[in-house]
RNA sequence: GGUCCCAUCGUCUAAAGGUUAGGACACCACCCUUUCACGGUGGGAAUAUGGGUUCGAAUCCCGUUGGGAUCACCA
């Protein structure tokens, strides 16, 4: 059996990160097995929710982070279209159809009515005086110009039984299933029908999905089986949690994939976070590429309870994957996030090269550059340093005796600087950190910076560094 | 409310009847060190609860509690 699974999110805004778990998972039981599909299904049945641009997002989100589909709305394939909106006559036809099956009937009542009719407190159910009007006074009715809603026809009694690959057997009565409308007044399907038509027609073997269909998963099998159609393999996933209490949401402006890309997140470090966010591989590591995770994953191993989404988690991660970056490949990120702030010419390259163990996310960067455009004002309690063993005065002395050192030197270089000082505080019988820290204090203003003393020196040039020790020296009085 | 699902450190999780209940993040300490970081070493930290079953239960069964989902012409 070729394994076929299906991405099928409503364009309705922004791709958060629960969605996009359940793209990875479906991408990945796809992928795991060499000629396996994963398909792009566009359900924008409800024209009321249509966002502009919310299908740009998602192929660009899939592109992003390198999960390529084999069928879509953009590229084709033999099953389509696939977008649903553009399906409406087979959902149409099928529907018609299931009526005569005896899966479904037609139901003149508004919305209204049945909202009326039924009580979830006392758990009463609408019951639809519909089903009892014969199948020729319906379309009748119909052809005169009636509005209908084609609704199934639940007349099974006893428990309905279905297996999912994450929970097991699941077991529910048919009398809690209630007799939802399938083809709405409009003409379009709801996802009731819809999702059951596009997975059997485009032969999707594997739905994944969230574990809110757990409970109306007997309805669709219903259909299936009225059709005479075998159900798909079912993996019902666990939701992605904000806390304890609440999923993860759009409306309360949780992160989203495109709001960790801009605080600064690598794709590939999401993907490998939220992949671990209900799955596991077994063994302690936690770190794997998407082709990695291609042929470690097994949904043997998905979770069933929920996971909340750790942000703490996820930048100690990105800091490792930033870390695993080549000096170059980092280079490129980094410099519009340092050009944000500098303008001044310093080494970028070395600059680069400092930031890059000390950032977690790329958004990190400004905030700890900007003491190279320009000293802010700083106190010069800042000298005094217990542990350095320096104080005002030493200090003063400890940024003469550079200053005239670095003044000599030509070659301005990290490992060549740092020699240097270490040679003047061996002459000037002082601890390295007595004119280290000085001097590093002198170029930035700051108590803790990206880099050392001449690492500083280094990325600010010899001109704006002399400058700097200068000032300070003035400051010191 | 009916029904369904879930329950191991604060968080993500491992342990498919026998482990000193393991790892990771976070936190703390120490080491490394020209600050900070990176890296290294170590530490505290969990089986919700009550009953069974069993020689033995985090693991199986039942109850309780807590949480979530669902009961739309939304998906």
């Amino acid at each position: 059996m070729t394994i076929r699974t299906r991405f099928a999110p409503s364009p309705t805004g922004y791709m958060h990160i629960g969605n996009l778990r359940t793209a990875l998972y479906e991408y990945l039981i796809a992928k795991g097995n060499s000629d396996g599909k994963f398909i792009l299904r566009i359900e924008d049945t409800d024209q009321k929710r249509y966002v502009e641009g919310a299908t740009d997002i998602i192929y660009a989100t899939l592109k992003r982070v390198g999960m390529n589909w084999d069928e879509g709305p953009d590229i084709g394939g033999k099953y389509g279209p696939y977008v649903q909106s553009e399906r409406k006559e087979i959902y149409a036809e099928y529907a018609h159809k299931l009526v005569e099956l005896g899966g479904a009937h037609y139901c003149f009542c508004s919305k209204e009515e049945a909202d009326e009719e039924k009580d979830e407190e006392q758990n009463i159910k609408f019951e639809d005086p519909c089903k009892n009007i014969p199948l020729e006074e319906a379309k009748k009715r119909i052809e005169a110009g009636e509005p209908y809603v084609i609704r199934q026809t639940i007349n099974k009694q006893g428990k309905s039984k279905y297996h999912d690959e994450v929970y097991g057997d699941i077991e529910i009565d048919y009398d809690e299933l209630d007799e939802g409308v399938l083809l709405k007044s409009d003409g379009f399907p709801t996802y009731n029908f819809a999702n059951v038509v596009d997975d059997h027609l485009m032969e999707i073997s594997h739905v994944v999905r969230g574990n809110e269909y757990i409970s109306s998963t007997p309805k669709y099998n219903l259909i299936y089986e009225s059709f005479g159609w075998t159900p798909p393999h079912y993996v019902h996933v666990p939701p992605v949690m904000k806390d304890a209490q609440h999923k993860l949401s759009k409306r309360n402006g949780d992160a989203s994939f495109q709001d960790l890309i801009a605080k600064g997140y690598l794709p590939e470090a999401i993907i490998n976070y939220i992949a671990l966010l209900g799955w596991n591989p077994g063994t302690d590591e936690e770190i794997f590429s998407l082709e990695e995770l291609k042929e470690r994953f097994s949904v043997e191993r998905l979770n069933r309870s929920p996971a909340i989404f750790d942000i703490v988690k996820l930048t100690w991660m990105n800091g490792q994957y930033i870390r695993k970056l080549s000096e170059e490949e980092f280079y490129e990120m980094a410099l519009p996030y340092i050009k944000k702030v500098i303008t001044r010419d310093v080494d970028n390259k070395l600059l680069s090269k400092v930031l890059q163990l000390r950032v977690e996310t790329l958004a990190d960067i400004p905030s700890q550059i900007g003491f190279l455009e320009q000293v802010e004002d700083y106190s010069n309690d800042l000298y005094i340093n217990k542990k350095m063993k320096t104080d005002g005065e030493i200090s003063k002395q400890a940024l003469g005796y550079a200053a005239a050192a670095l003044e000599q030197t030509e070659e301005w270089n990290n490992d060549n600087l740092f020699a240097v000082l270490k040679h003047v505080a061996e002459e000037k019988g002082l601890k390295n950190g007595q004119i280290m820290y000085p001097v590093r204090i002198a170029l930035s203003g700051k108590e803790t910076t990206p880099g050392g003393a001449t690492e500083l020196a280094v990325i600010l040039g010899k001109d704006e560094s002399l400058k700097r020790l200068k000032n300070a020296l003035l400051k010191l009085g």
